[in-house]
DNA sequence: CATTCTATTATTAGGTC
DNA sequence: GGACCTAATAATAGAAT
C-alpha cells in the first residue's frame, strides 16, 4: 500500500476482514472471544463474544492461582511496606 | 464439519488464521491490538501487540486523563501511606 | 470514512501421514 | 495434537463512488 490516507482505508477493510474472522470462530467453533483493536488514528474497535468485558474477566482472573501478569505486579504495589518501628 | 473431533481440528486451523490476520492487522496498518480466545475445550489463546496487558489496560482505561483505571488503581497503591509520628 | 467492483491472492475443509 | 496436500471458497488491494 502506498500512502497514509490509503492505510486508513486498508485498516478499515482488514479490521472488517478480523472481527468477521472473530466472529465465525465463536459461531462455527463454539468459541468465545475478544478483540480490541486501536487504529493509528486512535480510535478503537472491539467485539466479543459473549461480551468483551466477559472474555476479558475470565482472561484476567483465571481460577487456578491469579497470580500472573498485571495481576501480579498489582498484588506487588499493594504490598504492605515495613513500617518503621517506633521506639518508646 | 462433521463431529466434535473435526471440531477441535477446525477451530485450531481457523485459530491460526485469525492470529495470523490480527497480527498482519498490526504490522501493516501501524495498529495495536489484542485477541483472547477460548476454546470449546477451555484452553485461552491470546495475542496483542505490543502486548495483550498494554491493549486490556488502554481499553479499560480511556485516554482523558491517562490517569485512570487500572493505572489510577496502581498509583492509589503506591502512594505512601501516613507514617505514625513518634511522640517522645 | 464506508462501499462497490474485480482480478489476484490467501484461507479453508477434508483427507492423509 | 501437529504438518502437508488440493480443490473450492473467501479476503484483499486498488481504483472509483
Amino acid at each position: 500500500m502506498a500512502n497514509s490516507s490509503n492505510l486508513q482505508v486498508t485498516f478499515s477493510k482488514r479490521c472488517n476482514g478480523v472481527f468477521k474472522k472473530v466472529s465465525e470462530l465463536c459461531t462455527l467453533c463454539d468459541a468465545q472471544a475478544a478483540i480490541i483493536v486501536f487504529s493509528p488514528g486512535g480510535k478503537v474497535y472491539s467485539f466479543g463474544h459473549p461480551h468483551v468485558d466477559y472474555v476479558i474477566d475470565k482472561f484476567l482472573a483465571p481460577n487456578p492461582p491469579p497470580n500472573d501478569g498485571l495481576l501480579k505486579f498489582i498484588d506487588a504495589a499493594l504490598m504492605p511496606v515495613a513500617l518503621p518501628q517506633c521506639s518508646t
